[in-house]
DNA sequence: CAACTATATCAATATATCTTGATATTGTTA
DNA sequence: TAACAATATCAAGATATATTGATATAGTTG
């Protein structure tokens, strides 16, 4: 119960469906770049991928101090629904921006 | 993106959780009965059970100033999965009580 | 019609979650 | 090693959600 409560208390905040959204449509991205392109403060952004990763969506590759999340895969079959939904959403994605340092963070 | 979220926040609360299984499990039930079943206030049985209907789950038919909720259907394929998902869930489901109120409650 | 019953809604409080700015941690580079 | 940069965590306040008891609204029954 803890574990679905987990999974399903994830999707359900709008900021975390379009952090999904935008790993799902871009690929991995590192933290600095998903501050840039989505205009969110780094905090907020760190707390709500950690949600999301604890909830099974997300993993992290840690490379020196940056941190590049995806999706996770393979997803379970309710997870997979779960992204097929939120892929159907009318939600306006911001393009993705760089985040321009030049020396590591670009894969 | 207004009713994906009314969605998937009805699917994350235990108290709806278990009242979805009881539903899935023991088909119609009246508000009476689930509040002997599951002994719950009426009131907080009242509100959830408004939250689950409202976001697509139940049904309700009213007979007099009886209210018989029930699973909708059909549900479409996400609703589908997530009730899948709460099968498997380990609950201790509390057996059907009838309310025995003796004229009319009984189905 | 009056008393009663089933259900819904409201108001107050308690609890959980989200946001922000500050600080901690760890890796990098001069 | 000192200064800096990326990320994570913490603390305080703001907002949302849940619980409870009280009240409202119908329908029912004597």
């Amino acid at each position: 119960m803890e574990i679905y409560l987990k999974t399903v208390a994830a999707l359900s905040d709008e900021t975390r469906v379009l952090l999904l959204r935008f790993l799902d449509e871009n690929g991995e991205c590192c933290v600095c770049d998903l501050q840039e392109s989505l205009e969110m403060i780094q905090s907020r952004l760190s707390r709500h991928l950690k949600i999301l990763k604890d909830a099974g969506f997300l993993r992290v590759e840690r490379k020196g101090t940056w941190a590049y999340y995806s999706i996770r895969t393979p997803l379970d079959r309710f997870r997979i629904e779960a992204l097929e939904e939120i892929r159907h959403l009318e939600i306006k994605l911001p393009p993705f921006k760089n985040c321009n340092t030049e020396k590591g963070c670009k894969i």
